[in-house]
DNA sequence: TTCATTGCAAATAATTTGCAATCGG
DNA sequence: CCGATTGCAAATTATTTGCAATGAA
């Protein structure tokens, strides 16, 4: 059987669940980044919201982002550049292999790292996290 | 046959040689970062620098680690934390693993990417530049 | 001499925080 | 009603930049 609503909903409901006030700011925030393909960054969240409620102001975007990714729904991630990128976690993994001859994006297959993940768990102990990756290099026709 | 001189000395003469001019400031600065075994911050070449020159400014760190990673001899990266950190290209490559948990970061070997890039290549035609990776996870501790 | 380089102070830019007002439960 | 949450403005933090003074070649 499966639980009512749009995953946003179920979303916010869980939020309640968990201790939360389900305040409109913070359902629009929630709706914005689930709703994102991609990953996205607090200003993107900001100027998306700021467009169904003009009084959205950016300290409230980071303080829920805080929020939701301390109840597991966001991952925050800062790969240079120095703004945090958010990403859904509920999104199937896959990783980017950028060419710096043109570049072009092209997504890869999180099995490709199934090896790299086992040899690190092996040889480290470490449990690593490969779930949002950017690789560089040349693509077949640059390379 | 050797060229003469520390490392840092050819460093300087051959930054010389590019136009660039030797300054006191620029030579200890290239010291610092040189003989650095691991990644090092603007704070931390500002402070060990200022022990033998106690006028150094941080803009001067930034645009002497700017002009060292344009001309070859540093790299710069932003593992996330808002801090540039800069590692010496003389090194051998290795990886950084970070822990989520307790922000430690520990080192791997280069040849734990070996598998993955001989993958990327066979099944995307990729040719992955594999030289400074940072991994996101949690430790021995941690885990 | 002459222009690259420096130090200082001010400017950025993204994020965080203190605090009084507000509103969800 | 009451404390969690918000918006605002100010604070932070790491880095960058404008500019006049300095010093390497």
């Amino acid at each position: 059987m499966m639980a009512e609503g749009t995953i946003a909903e179920r979303a916010a409901r869980s939020l309640h669940d968990l201790g939360y006030r389900l305040t409109p700011q913070r359902i629009l925030i929630l709706e914005a980044v689930l709703e994102s393909d991609d990953h996205v960054t607090a200003e993107d969240l900001f100027e998306q919201v700021k467009r169904r409620y003009p009084h959205i102001s950016f300290s409230t975007v980071y303080r829920t982002m805080e929020l939701l990714r301390d109840a597991g729904f966001v991952t925050q991630t800062d790969l240079g550049g120095g703004h945090w990128q958010y990403h859904p976690v509920e999104k199937a993994t896959h990783h980017h292999l950028i060419c710096q001859g043109c570049g072009t994006v092209a997504e890869v297959d999180q099995n490709v790292f199934d090896s790299l993940q086992a040899e690190l768990s092996d040889r480290y102990n470490f449990d690593a996290t490969l779930t949002h990756f950017a690789i560089f290099g040349r693509c077949s026709a640059c390379r």
